[in-house]
DNA sequence: AACGCCGTAGCAACCGGTTCCCATCACGGA
DNA sequence: TCCGTGATGGGAACCGGTTGCTACGGCGTT
């Protein structure tokens, strides 16, 4: 095999158009592809572009506006298991879509996230997907609805990928799953199972995602004519950390229960440690629930009974529908359903007076 | 607020000079920020460049020598959480040292990762970080020496985190973890509480990672005079479900075992949840041992033991050490430590005969 | 044999920036 | 009053590509 030594500077199409003993264009043509040009010619230039290893400067080619396109990805922690499958989500149906996929985590940091999408304005992406809940404040709307502005008046598009909606008129689109509606019937299978004092152990107080979950729980409550407790709607963030410290405490506290829905699965996971630690056994002592049927859920022990969320799908969705869009049409707002995955870690109350 | 209307066109350096009337030259330097310009001239470019909401188009300063340099990350699956973990701490170093972070995954396909890398080199990323085990084949290593000269020919850098280095005189970082050392003491580990057959729930039988998890394990044999039963290596891929998969067919097999060190802590999950449904007690009949320490191997019931893996750091390092890197200096071949993390899931072994 | 057409390749303009180099202007000192 | 100088801003070349338009040469046709 030829091996070239490190050439060091890469190589520009005059170069190898040098090389061939044709100008520029022709070289230019010969890789587009279209054009006709000569056998002989095209060999010339095929052997200059293979000696001297030449590819094409992506940035150049994107500014004469034939390059490939890029996308961006924007989340908070791209660790969480649900978010790493949006992620694969996009991912993959961006380079099926022949685009390439920019990724930023912001931590958090509202400041980090505006930067982003500025950088993103500036790379001129084709679309930027805003992933994962987040506190809906009148300053979240504003900012948000600047940034859709923005981004559109750069020809590019926001996405809000399970991200709470805008006010009408904001060039968006959404694409959201049903945490009321998952949480709703998860409740509601945990009532049928005959439990009445149910803890909720949320994630952040403010958050859109606890919110929804948060109304699903209280409008099951509602529907079989019961009021939950308000001390039993406990909040933390969405680690399984989080989950573990909430549960220890509720017990050291005596909060009296008999079944747990945690906000995710992940402080779930967290929770039912604590519960093993305790001596406490799901669902004999302690039914137990989760959220978003990650794939270790049913490793749990006992597995964990929870609501399924089509993350991957979403994902994909959103780089679909952003991608597809014709640039006349209404804006968009997608709601995916989501379903109860029933599994060993919720039963019946037990029998004598709960703890 | 004043909200721009869909200005629907991007505008150009030169429409900001001509609202501002001067020159694109002056804006340019406005922008800059280093060139001297009177007060009055900035005061009006600023004016019409907030009018406009221009930014500078990221590619063309690229190409001019001044952009946002970029960094890829090709993974095979983001969904791992291992992955997730190494694309967490690439992407934030990436971000800290300024350089947007470009992601693929390639699902295992050989074509798709020269493909992203070719189109790596186009975009003239400053490095490629390619990540995650692999089958060590002369063709292997033949082809990542292609990648890794033609990258660097490009002025790009090749970097193999967590991947077989290649061999010497390609242009190539290498940052690996101790595969075999960690497995090492955690089946010494094993070993020590009195067991004499213990099953390895590998991954591909080729793939590096699982390999050199396998030669700490037959080393830890060694060093204690055994020699392991070689029908206790069992190869799968390293998914929960071969786990859960493979450990049943052990079962059904009737193979003799009192531990089972599994080659991930996602396939350990799987076994465990197997070991389980077949009504054992962990480590009551059968130890288990993991490895990687991912967060959730604490919330497997008994928790599982397991080699921590500095997965975030190893990623940091690796962007790290690629872009920091002055250009004439030899290439760096990193090894990080690991250390194994006792928590419940290994004890001594049933004192009847083991099943 | 002359004409015209078609296939092929080159020139130059352009994409959207940066920056070198030079012209201009105001100001202070001699 | 004249000149040197430093502060500013513009013109043009350049970064590395693409592409519209044009020119040239060889071929088939009448």
């Amino acid at each position: 095999m030829t091996r070239k030594s490190g050439d060091a500077s890469r190589s520009t199409i005059r170069d190898v158009a040098a090389r061939a003993g044709v100008s520029a264009s022709t070289v230019s043509r010969v890789l587009g592809g279209v054009y006709p040009v000569s056998a002989a010619t095209r060999g010339r230039v095929m052997r200059a572009v293979r000696d001297l290893d030449y590819v094409a400067d992506a940035r150049a080619k994107a500014i004469a506006g034939v390059g490939t396109p890029t996308l961006a990805f924007v989340l908070e922690d791209i660790t969480g298991p649900s978010f790493a499958h949006m992620a694969h989500g996009v991912e993959r149906e961006a380079t099926r879509l022949g685009h390439l996929c920019l990724v930023c985590s912001t931590e958090g940091d509202v400041r980090h996230e505006l930067e982003f999408v500025e950088m993103m304005r500036a790379q001129r992406a084709a679309a930027v997907i805003l992933v994962g809940g987040t506190a809906d404040t009148p300053e979240y709307r504003e900012r948000t609805h600047r940034m859709a502005d923005s981004l559109a008046s750069a020809g590019s598009r926001l996405v809000l990928c399970g991200r709470p909606p805008l006010d009408p008129g904001a060039p968006v689109t959404v694409i959201e799953y049903d945490n009321e509606g998952g949480a709703y019937t998860l409740v509601a299978h945990v009532l049928a199972q005959g439990h009445r004092r149910v803890l909720f152990l949320g994630g952040r107080a403010d958050h859109t995602t606890a919110l929804g979950r948060e109304r699903g729980y209280l409008a099951a409550h509602r529907a079989r004519g019961l009021t939950p407790d308000p001390s039993l709607l406990l909040h933390g963030d969405f680690t399984r950390d989080a989950g573990h410290r909430l549960m220890q405490q509720a017990l050291k506290d005596g909060l009296e229960f008999t079944a747990v829905v945690a906000a995710t699965d992940m402080v779930a996971a967290g929770a039912l440690t604590a519960l093993h630690e305790a001596g406490l056994t799901v669902p004999g002592d302690v039914s137990l629930a989760g959220y978003d049927d990650i794939p270790f859920a049913r490793d749990l022990h006992p597995a964990l009974t929870t609501v399924h969320v089509p993350y991957e799908e979403l994902g994909r969705l959103a780089v679909r529908t952003a991608l597809e869009r014709t640039p006349g049409a209404a804006d968009e707002h997608l709601l995916l359903g989501t379903h109860v995955v029933v599994r060993d870690s919720v039963g019946p109350p037990p029998s004598r007076s709960p703890r």
